[in-house]
DNA sequence: GTCCTTGCTGACCGACTGGTCATTAACTAT
DNA sequence: ATAGTTAATGACCAGTCGGTCAGCAAGGAC
């Protein structure tokens, strides 16, 4: 008697679905990726699919969240918990976890919604509530901090967090266009936190 | 006597086309764009522009290079020119440079560069050969200038010069999503440049 | 074993669009 | 005028893909 063909895993679909689409849309972008290639690498039928996800751009949206909304999280965790200086707070945990960014499924959300923002303004939406403005809003917190405390003046960073992280953008974009290039991403975002540091050092 | 129905004017042609294309992929992106909307912005029939572009992707590349080889033209231009000292091109012509990215079409290339890089990698080595390399070539002589001239210290600048554009990309990034939340792109490079210069001066 | 619920399948449909080509008409040379 | 050249047209085709649905079978209840 042979094995059934197909087990009911009501539970891990969603997830796995996900990820398969994660990982199709990483290789070849949302518009080109076939929703029945999406099922394949899941291991499940284009129906099944549907089953769970309305339409394809639901399936995206779903992506979108399952990726970046864990990040973030990390991210305002290890500010609120740790004790560290400011200073010591930028030059180790938070160094570290922007130069996690560029080799993470972050890099390829990026692209998917540099290419898809003028289709989808709701997911742009999403993203900035969920991701954007939560992040600048943290990077902001450890600034002032550093004022607060004395380690730091006040300076157009603390109005500009953006300062801080364009390397890190930068890092995602040219992995994504010039993955054989080499760039040291690690070293351009630690020189640059350094750079900013002697920036704003009290 | 009526008008004819059309002209020939087989010179101008592909130039309207691609502008027109341009325009149309501003708005909607690349693979969301049909050919016969790009015609029709041409004020032309989809045969004609088969006519001039063998293929749509032809007609993508054709876009790319229109608007992206004027640019670095110009920025080698002023450089060779340019008598003044190496700080002062950088606060003066090159952050000019800089500045003017986000806004001009530029910003469009990038997203579509962005998006298509899986599908059409010989685009991105065109887009490197021509644009980044030569770019990066540029940033790299002014910075030597400065350390010959004994006006900046030898750093990782000058081995990373991506760390004087990482703003720019940024600020591209921002406007293709975030448009209407407001970021003054100008301040964040001129801040950004203020910043490197402060490193860097001997 | 049998029945019932429902997770799951995959053939199918309709809409869309990149690309073609036979035909037309604007221009040119004589 | 007239004939010849070719820029320009637009109806059409063939392939693709998002989304549907009638039916099948896995697992549970008894």
């Amino acid at each position: 008697m042979a094995e059934p063909r197909y087990r009911r895993r009501k539970e891990d679909r969603p997830d796995e679905i996900t990820a398969a689409a994660l990982s199709a849309f990483a290789e070849n972008g949302y518009a080109a990726t076939r929703v029945e290639e999406v099922a394949k690498r899941a291991g499940v039928s284009k129906g099944l699919l549907y089953l769970y996800f309305k339409t394809k751009e639901e399936l995206f949206k779903a992506v979108v969240r399952s990726v970046v909304i864990p990040r973030v999280d990390a991210l305002e965790l290890a500010l609120d918990q740790s004790a560290l200086s400011a200073e010591a707070f930028l030059r180790g945990p938070m160094l570290d976890f922007m130069q996690r960014i560029p080799g993470s499924p972050v890099g390829i959300i990026v692209r998917l919604m540099i290419a898809e923002a003028p289709k989808h303004p709701d997911l742009v939406d999403f993203y900035w509530q969920n991701v954007v403005s939560r992040g600048l809003g943290a990077l902001q917190r450890i600034l002032d901090r550093g004022v607060e405390n004395g380690e730091f003046r006040r300076t157009a960073v603390n109005e500009i967090p953006q300062l801080l992280i364009a390397p890190v953008i930068l890092s995602v974009i040219w992995r994504l266009l010039f993955e054989q290039r080499s760039l040291d991403t690690d070293r351009l975002i630690e020189c640059h936190i350094d750079m900013i540091l002697n920036y704003i050092k009290a």
